[in-house]
DNA sequence: TTGTAGGCGTTATCAA
DNA sequence: TTGATAACGCCTACAA
């Protein structure tokens, strides 16, 4: 059922049927009564395809994420699907499981002709070689992009980040503060600038005041290095930049006897379900991915609607929640 | 740059340039030769858009879930981007948030030319009113619908569904052979179509050999049934129809000081991580959302290859994972 | 108030 | 081997 159809079966022409089921002033309000009830009855919807091609806006927005089974991302999706769908946005979500061919082909896809606009997280290849061409390709075809959480620091263009370095120092300092002697930091994602930010901020924090203990290696790896560690030195407190490294740190003090938080104290980054149900209970970063959604989301479109705009850099704050293990 | 563009470039017609750079027989090398560098170099892109609407198929597909945050959903995701990405069809991923208002504006807009087919778990609304007319509307409209582990009995689609009520039951029969007097099942998921077969496998497997104790509320009430269960009664062992209730369960046995599983036995639902980092470790039912996401997404390619497909209901079986509390 | 015609960027038929 | 031309379904000056 097209414009066409309906033109025939109403006995108008085309474009009194598409002025009048856009409620035109030039059409008559019998004609448009009528032309109403036709196209109900006979259900017709018209081809967003056709419209899309016409207006040369798609109404939809890309969404590019390294991993969906990351539950940081997942909760970023809801925040941005909360707002993206009250201003009346589709959503394509796409995956690139960390890989710049992937990535690279998403966007040039989408780019043309598919979504008016993106909301991307790095991937993990793309991060380390800096390679962004993909990025300004799009960019240039007037589809604006925000970066959220994993961004690259040479494009300007909108950016969500959280303050991960802040938060790891500030957590560092107030374990210096709470006069823990030796505080360690592990990690399994060294490899990723959200480690590297983790990593510097507790750098930072405890330069000047201990001998920094980094352990930073795949989670095989790193439980070996976080035994040997525990053999060899008492540590006071451990800081995991990452889930795996935070059940690890759990599970290794556990196994050698520690009680926390008397022993040790482990503060990690890991999603509230988990914290909550291992024992002890995890104090954990909490970096409230759904704000974090939302503000990109909340960005992109305000450039839609007035592309004048310059990016801005927005910092949503993480904040600490308090469990057994402190 | 369009095709237009090029052929002024070029020196050549429009239909030239569109010949060429689809490698058609009817034109000659050089100029072939020549309209693809001349392509590369101004970096040619089609447009999809006009192309989709040309060819009348977009290839790509429709993703529609309930929820991303239930972890289920988000493997069988993975499986679906695994052979959809094989086999070149771009997703869509949309999430009703078991809003049926939602999951029928969704499949509308998307029959409209935006995609080829849909792969859907309905959602909880949807099951229990069990008004499908989107469903018919879009496949009326050709775009063939693929359901997955939420479905519709009434729908003559291909489905893809988890033995649920088969697993619980030989879980039971295998609990009850273990001499267990007292089996209880949890469920804080009552209201859904997959918390109904767990039930009914439960139910079947204790018929005729000890008296049902069933627990189903939301996870608050839950919690306090639970307590007074086993407060008042020995209970030998609990079957935990989702990832609350067994979490639940776990946490209200330990907090009675009850050993497991000396004392009690649980099995649930979970994701792995969970199940491995909770005391004791979890035993589960491993319900294999990748396997679900491949063979639906499978089967939907097939379908869209092949129209003349008659519809199948495939079962993916769930496995049990032993762990401590078992 | 309604209709005609051109165009969005492609593909494909048919003629040259 | 190449080029006009129509068509996909819609919108929108402009004309009637």
């Amino acid at each position: 059922m097209t414009l066409k159809d309906l033109a025939k079966i109403a006995g108008v022409s085309i474009s009194t049927v598409s002025k009048a089921l856009n409620n035109s002033a030039e059409i008559g309000q019998k004609t448009k009564a009528r032309i109403h009830d036709l196209a109900n009855l006979y259900n017709y919807q018209p081809n967003n395809l056709a419209i899309n091609l016409k207006t040369g806006k798609t109404k939809t927005i890309g969404v590019i994420v390294p991993s969906i089974q990351n539950n940081f991302f997942a909760k970023v999706i809801i925040g941005i699907e909360e707002v993206l769908n009250a201003s009346n946005y589709n959503i394509i979500i796409s995956i690139t499981n960390e890989s710049q061919e992937k990535e690279v082909a998403i966007v040039k896809t989408l780019s043309n002709g598919v979504v008016d606009g993106f909301l991307v997280a790095v991937g993990e290849e793309t991060q380390v070689n800096q390679h962004v061409e993909h990025f300004n390709y799009a960019n240039k075809r007037n589809k604006p992009i925000v970066l959220f959480d994993r961004v690259i620091k040479s494009l300007d263009f909108n950016k969500v980040i959280v303050d991960d370095k802040g938060i790891v120092n500030s957590v560092v300092k107030n374990l210096v503060k709470q006069d823990k002697k030796a505080i360690a930091l592990v990690s399994a994602i060294y490899n990723l600038s959200v480690g590297q930010s983790r990593k510097e901020g507790y750098l930072d924090a405890i330069k000047g005041q201990q001998e920094a203990i980094v352990l930073e290696a795949n989670v095989e790896d790193l439980e070996r290095e976080l035994k040997t560690l525990l053999d060899n030195t008492t540590v006071d407190a451990i800081v995991a930049a990452d889930e795996d490294a935070a059940l690890l740190a759990l599970r290794v003090a556990k196994a050698k006897g520690l009680s926390m938080p008397r022993d040790i104290s482990i503060i990690g980054f890991a999603p509230t379900k988990l914290a909550e149900n291992v024992s002890p209970q995890l104090t954990t970063i909490n970096q409230h991915g759904i704000d974090i959604g939302k503000k990109a989301a909340q960005l992109l479109v305000n450039k839609l609607e007035d592309s004048t705009l310059d990016p801005q850099r927005v910092i949503v704050n993480s904040t600490v929640v308090h469990r057994e293990t402190t």
